[in-house]
DNA sequence: ATAACACAAGAATACGAATTCTCAGTCACA
DNA sequence: TGTGACTGAGAATTCGTATTCTTGTGTTAT
């Protein structure tokens, strides 16, 4: 059987709330009492009900991430794994855990959202972009549902959000790219509407503004079969780019093939350059350049928002929170004889 | 302000009893009485609390996940993005949610094990392997507590686990190298000492019993570059092997590097096997030949398993099940001129 | 016709901890 | 010495739901 506070009470004979008042640290405790309940917590090694903590206190001490699951399974996501790593190193400092669910197909998705919020099962939410719909972030606010956006809030107005500077971040890549010398550089990113995507297409063509006439954007599908087919394509042309920015790192592996398979040499015939920094890149050929997201750091912004929303400690001003990427600079943009 | 039961109650004119034996399904309740109630519900969208529910029902409907992290973050472990994500999948059918905790030192381990125990906060555990101690596991013996172990339950007696045969699996893998015409077949794995790594290398011996008198074992540490490094080593030799089975796709990625890098083709004049069936086994050179070991069918059947034993239900009486693995053959082992 | 009985539904209680309400005892100051 | 402020701690209530206890009504059997 379970020890009760009213376990503790009776031996220590004193009532129930006084043993509730020595754990919740209440000053108005004698001394004497207040040790003699702590003796007797730790002989019968008690520990509260977190159930019932959570009914009497409204706080569930969880939060919940809703992941959405393109077609079963986001096992092959770096991105998640790495998401969810964090989020659990950063929750366990904190006296909040984390509850994962996700969802197949938008209907059961929302139907998620629902159960998350009316059944108090978690005290907030952590939202990732690609599944944030406006409607859905509409009914959190309206609620007064405790959340934070990870990704580019490009609708909605009052939502307290983290992310990455997705435009600035590629045109640091890009240029990199310049800097290495490479004349011709493409982009090959997913197609039009996904906004990492978008986002990222927009910095390469900033960093090329004057510098280098045509703007060389292909667009594929995510995995790196499909980069793979894209890229031998755009290969073969005889004004064959020098080097592609590639949207994440599986489709940078499928560009290194198509060059490995094309005879053409990584980083001398070739510069290759993608996103997210994956342990595919100190792999990839001599090393993959790429961009770091660094979702350690914008996890923990993300989670201390989240904590500080959810204990009603005033909101603060700014609402939105960019955190800086770096590049990791490896083999494949490294070109013999370039400066530095 | 939330809508209760008692408001739900107040509403239909009925009392907040009749209100959860309509929610409970209880036929003892007039249809005209449940029809008003239900509708009233949802004109409410009214939903249980499930803090309440875990707390008078003793019920949390959560189950936890409890992972060990080698040095901050899991973020490149591929098998628990993949764990954790057929959990999740697992569980949507279920109401159970899934709680992912995590520690970093063996101490603070410990801690979260109690927190989990003795909080209530979940109904249930699953255990992996590496982090599942003996005195962990007696401890939730002792205290009845329902848990799964994915994985070799080495020394415990009465656990319930579910686990692939690693060493069947192993041999399968050796065999159809065998069979492709390799002659001198090497393993390459981790230190000894690591479950899955003994229990390989156990196969790969069982299949070259009478097939190949060397047992080339090498061991190194967990990553490609660390397996690059020793494979560059071995296949130096003069009397080097032919063919490589390697403990996992990271591993083997970086025997492939070693090979290109010594002007050795694949298959032809090495043959690579390796265990987990990754991504990146579609990605590496024309594709990497792998073990799959069926992670969300391991999983299906421990979170089966687990909620069988929170339902009390009769606890069945094989103990232990083990998920068969299959080989998923790729063109790194199809030697040309082999036999079919 | 009345005892025995099923039945629907309200009243009351329990789950375990937190908090508010209450009161006896102490101290201080007029 | 009496009154008011204070304090430590028990009693009672609350959180929202599930369940047991209880009662009133209608049905059946004797």
């Amino acid at each position: 059987m379970r020890v009760t506070q009213r376990d503790i009470a009776r031996l220590a004979k004193v009532s129930q709330a006084t043993v509730s008042r020595v754990l919740s640290g209440d000053s108005r405790v004698e001394q004497e009492i207040r040790d003699r309940v702590l003796r007797i917590m730790e002989e019968k090694n008690y520990k509260p009900d977190v159930r019932a903590q959570a009914l009497r206190s409204k706080r569930a001490g969880m939060i919940g991430l809703v992941i959405k699951r393109p077609q079963g399974g986001i096992s092959n996501d770096p991105f998640f794994a790495n998401l969810i790593s964090s989020i659990v190193d950063e929750l366990s400092g904190s006296d909040f855990h984390l509850c994962v669910d996700s969802a197949m197909s938008d209907f059961s998705h929302e139907a998620i959202y629902d159960e998350m919020l009316r059944t108090r099962r978690v005290d907030g939410l952590i939202l990732v972009e690609s599944e944030a719909s406006d409607e859905r972030i509409i009914r959190l606010q309206r609620d007064h549902f405790p959340f934070v956006l990870i990704g580019n809030p490009l609708h909605a107005g009052e939502v307290h959000s983290v992310d990455n500077d997705n435009v600035l971040a590629s045109e640091t890549v890009t240029r990199h790219l310049i800097e290495q010398g490479y004349k011709r550089i493409a982009f090959l990113g997913a197609r039009t509407g996904i906004t990492v995507s978008d986002d990222r297409i927009a910095g390469y063509q900033r960093a090329l503004r004057g510098q280098q006439a045509d703007h060389l954007v292909y667009h594929t599908d995510f995995g790196s079969e499909n980069a793979r087919k894209a890229a031998t394509e755009f290969l073969k042309q005889p004004d064959r780019p020098d080097a592609v920015v590639v949207l994440d790192d599986f489709m940078a592996l499928g560009v290194s093939i198509a060059a490995r398979e094309l005879g053409l040499s990584i980083p001398n015939d070739l510069g290759v350059a993608s996103f997210n920094d994956t342990t595919l890149c100190e792999a990839v050929g001599g090393g993959l350049t790429s961009v770091n997201l660094n979702i350690p750091a914008l996890v923990k912004q993300t989670v201390e928002r989240l904590i500080r929303i959810i204990d009603e400690e005033d909101i603060p001003v700014n609402r939105r929170l960019i955190i800086p990427a770096k590049l990791s600079i490896r083999h494949s943009t490294l070109r013999e004889g370039a400066k530095r």
